[in-house]
DNA sequence: TGATAATGTAACATTTAAAATTACATTAAA
DNA sequence: TTTAATGTAATTTTAAATGTTACATTATCA
């Protein structure tokens, strides 16, 4: 398996469509930002629709807006809508081996507790926040 | 970047280690187990090894023991000696646009203490505790 | 209402990092 | 001194993420 860059593309796209609020982003737009494909865009916004953090207007000068204020929008609810199956890879199971059948048994429960011990830190950072920090680094870039 | 099973292989190489506790276990035989090559072992034992978590002998008998007694070896040991360079992947780095050069920095702090948060919970979990319950499973299916 | 410009998604191609393999130097037992 | 192990570099293979093409659908607007 291979890690993918998902979770972080997902935080970009939202901070870009608060930085532009108002105003309704394409994928194309996006995919310029993140230096990526409209349809790599299209398939990741699609997650963050699902999970109704994201809205989206078909057909000319559509495109996508945040659907939640970015004061509430946190980035676990951003992690749970991009996560992939697990956090943690397993091999692939050998029938051979009793200690690999019963591997996914023993650790199932300690990495689903490893994972959501992450809630509360994640949930503490908003978009809000992060576009706030945003703006604090333009300014330091600006007065240099 | 692709995500390895480098943690759960440990786990169980950890695992084995102690269960065939007192006798050496090859690279091979442990290859045998995780179904895997034995180079591929020697590379995930070498960074168990630089943790100080398994000890290795060369030569004719050689091979690799647990150098921690089960009970203090406990998962998040074995989570930093074999992680990856960071938990959450991300994108490189899009020079033309302002968010993707600031967002290493933005989410930085944030995936560092959402990483530092599992330790508690892996902590809490040792190779000892998991042999017990693997025996536990093994006690049950041998009683179905 | 027809042309257009957007999303939604399936199917396929490419890329890239993990995993596997090969090779060989080093080590220590018998 | 032969042999069987580790240690590690270099290379090849593989598979999953990423990128691309294609096209149906949707909705705007002239």
């Amino acid at each position: 398996m291979r890690a993918s860059s998902n979770f972080t593309k997902a935080i970009h796209i939202c901070l870009f469509l608060n930085v532009k609020e108002g105003e309704l982003q394409s994928s194309a737009q996006l995919a310029e930002s993140v230096d990526t494909n409209p349809v790599v865009i299209r398939r990741l916004v699609g997650r963050l629709r699902n999970a109704g953090l994201v809205g989206s207007v078909a057909g000319p000068q559509g495109g996508f807006h945040l659907s939640q204020s970015p004061e509430d929008l946190n980035l676990w609810e951003i992690y749970l809508a991009v996560r992939e199956d697990e956090l943690f890879v397993r091999p692939k199971v050998n029938p051979d081996c009793d200690i690999s059948c019963n591997l996914e048994l023993l650790v199932h429960d300690t990495f689903q507790a490893a994972e959501m011990s992450m809630k509360t830190e994640l949930e503490g950072v908003s978009i809000q926040q992060l576009s706030e920090k945003l703006d604090g680094i333009r300014t330091q870039m600006a007065n240099l």
